[in-house]
Order: C-alpha cells, then structure tokens, then sequence
DNA sequence: AGGATTAATTGCGAGATGGTACAAAAATCC
DNA sequence: GGATTTTTGTACCATCTCGCAATTAATCCT
C-alpha cells in the first residue's frame, strides 16, 4: 500500500463535488505508478499484484478506475506520450539556434530514458514495439503514431532550419529527420543495456555534427 | 507436435554412436523453433506449452536438451547472433566500393527483420534490450555485447573505406558506425510497427547517402 | 435521520504457468 | 537375452494469473 492518508487528496482545482465514498487513490499517480512498471518490466512481466502494490489500489479498485490490464497499459502509454509531447512544445515555443534545439531534445529524451529508480527504463514506444506491438493492431497504431510523431517534429526542427538558411539548400529535412529519430532510438535501446550516460551523449554529439555540420 | 518422423534424423556427419533411445527431435530445428516464438512474442510472453507445441517436444523433453525458460532463451538468442553473425562475415569477405557494401548490409538486416510468418519480428537484440535486458545482468551482457559487435563491424566497414580514399579526411569512422547502427535499430523497430518495406528501405536510403555522399 | 450513491475490501474460481517425478519405451552394449 | 542408457509420455504440483460477485464503508442529498 502506497497511497494510503487519512486526508482526501489535495482537490484538484474544479471539484466537481463527487458523491459517494471519496477515493482512497488519486488516479493520476496510480497511472504514474503503473507506468513506471510497464516502462522497465514490460506489459508481460508485469502481474496484477506488482500493479495493485505499486499503485496502492487492490485489484478490484484497479479494474473499477481504469478497466483491465491491456486497457491500463493503453492509458499508461498515453500519458507517456503526453508527458513526451509536453516537453517537445515547451523546446518548440521559443526561436533558437538549431544545434541548440536539437541538442535540447535530445537531452530531453536522455533524462526520460535514464530516469528510473532501479535503473534506466528507456523509451516505452520502443518498448511497445519490440513486445506488445506485433500482436495487438491498437497497440501497434499507437505506436506508428508515436513513431511518426517524433518524425514529424524533427522534420519541422529542420524545415525552419532550412527556411532560416541554417543548413545547405542540399539538405533534406526528412531525411534528416529520419536520422535524428533513429538517434534517439539507439540511445532508447542502449540506454536499457546500461549504456554509460556518456556515451550516450556522444552517440548524440556525433550525430548533430553530421546532421547540421561540425561545430566550427 | 511437429518433428515427429519414425525415420531418426539424417545422422550427423560423424555419428558417435549414441547409446539409449534415440531423440525424436533434431536440436537444431527445435532451438530454431523456440527462435522463432521467443522473437515474435518476447520471453514472458511465450509459454512453455507454446514452445512445447512449436518444437513438438514435451516439456520434461525440452528441459532435458535445452534446461530452464530462461536457458533456452539464451540459448535461441545466442544462435541468433551466430546467424547474424555468419551473414556479416560473408558481405565483409570480398572487397567492394562502400555504399555497396553498407547496401548489402541493410538489405541482410531488413531480410531478417521482415520475416516471419504471422508478420515483421525485427532484431531478437532489440526486443531482448526493451525487455530482459533490465532485470537480467547476464541477459543484458549479451544485448551490449550484440550491440559492440555491430558498432565494429560498421566502424570496421568505414574505415577500411576512409583508408581507400573513398571518404573524406574528415570523416570519423566510429561516429558514422553509430549512426549506421542506429538506422539499422531505426528499422528494427519500424518494422514491428508494420512500417512497409518500401519506407524501411526509402531510410536506409537516405542514411546512406548522409554518411558516404548521395550517389553522384 | 435515512436513503442514495459511490468506492474499498474480501475472497473466490476457473484456468494457465513453470517445473518435476515416475514409469514406460526404444535403442545399444555385453 | 538381459542389463544399461537415454528419451519419451503421463500425470502432477504449487503457484500465479486475471477477472468478478458480494459485501462493507464512507460520503452526499433530502
């Protein structure tokens, strides 16, 4: 048990004044923990119980709040994803240098994929893909969604890069794009290997070198 | 049950004579079998009985020839690196311009990661990296060593280029090996998301033409 | 106060899981 | 032919799996 006070938790800012018996729980950091497991265990190594013990929730309160497993797993995922996107729109808001934008998502990801209290827990699109995403087609369309979007973000990193007169008229942004996602899924992967955070950074230094020229 | 022929398998080479009952199963197809499941479905996620079923041996069977879930899991991965393994040496055995070498390599890597019959299963070292690799340190010695090996044998194809003349002064070997090892970890794990082979390839496309020059 | 409403808790059950014990079977050796 | 060796087949066990029904508890509304 984890969640576990006498106090109701802190209100979110519009009550919505819910009747009955209030939660034991609150849903955003029971869906947090459960995150945090299937990030470093996978949705087939992960039981009910590590769930229910993780999140403070016993079984029944799990299944009530966000339905069965496969279905938490997909919420769980989302909100990755949101929390990934959030961090992406902040690096997009203000104008910058690319080097600098670049060198900013990938740092980003960096602290994402290393973050972990057992150890580094790596990108969970990746994770899906390499388990759940060949058997299950909702799942799979999440993740080329995921994949994509990464994509499309780097593509616009380097189109503004372009139209800015930053990189040669030669350059071709998705290309280019291509190449930064396939960085941040090779750190993604070594990064679950253990991989030194050094040279993790790097493998990323070496790649913003080829992609955008070598600091002069 | 699969493998089950009165004829005894096509004796080996040199046939030591083995005493007691014969096997009813070949170990080489069989661990072939158990590849083939643990690729596609990941290790917690494959049962005994499905490996039971796909090897048609029963399971005190396979415990005897192969030991535990886990030492078959090994097992299968480490007779998949040999295979990987074998592809490589024969592209790196004669001489050829680099992009034609780093096109056979790709074109090896994508052959092996769109097989499979119920759909696309990628390289068994990423999906053992997103998966056993966290909890498992002898698991994950060998995830880092498969990844190493890779990284070398690109670092190795470009510099014997760069030493060629084929490269500019400026290149560094080991920045582009990375950067070809993450095109092919890139297509790995697209192509479990179902990303067509014609995208796949369109990648590595253009990842070779940034780390070598666009074909003139 | 009392009913309505919502959530937590207990505990169950049917089935799957990894692993093993034991005896029957099939081959070789003496 | 009988002993020996190795593999197979059947059956089993203890554990874990997911999901759910029934019950209890806490709060709101009237």
């Amino acid at each position: 048990m984890v969640q576990k006070s006498k106090e109701p938790p802190a209100a979110s800012p519009e009550q919505p004044k819910r009747r009955g018996r209030p939660r034991a729980y609150e849903p955003a950091v029971a869906l947090g923990k459960a995150l945090d497991l299937f990030r470093t265990q996978g949705f087939a190594a992960t039981s009910l119980d590590d769930l229910s013990e993780a999140t403070g929730m016993n079984r029944p309160s799990l299944y009530g709040a966000f339905g069965d497993k496969r279905e938490l797993y997909i919420k769980s995922y989302q909100r990755y994803r949101e929390h990934a996107r959030a961090s992406m729109v902040e690096i997009f808001r203000q104008e910058m240098p690319v080097r600098q934008r670049l060198e900013r998502i990938f740092a980003s990801a960096l602290n994402i994929y290393l973050s972990g209290e057992t150890g580094p827990r790596g990108c969970f699109t990746v994770v899906t893909a390499a388990s759940e995403a060949v058997s299950d087609p909702d799942i799979r369309a999440m993740v080329l969604d995921g994949l994509t979007e990464l994509d499309k973000a780097f593509a616009n990193c380097f189109r503004r890069a372009k139209e800015k007169g930053e990189l040669p008229e030669s350059a071709d942004p998705a290309v280019l794009a291509q190449l930064a996602s396939a960085t941040v899924h090779t750190i993604a992967i070594r990064s679950r290997a253990r991989v030194p955070r050094k040279e993790l950074e790097a493998i990323v230094k070496g790649a913003i070198d080829v992609m955008v020229g070598a600091k002069p």
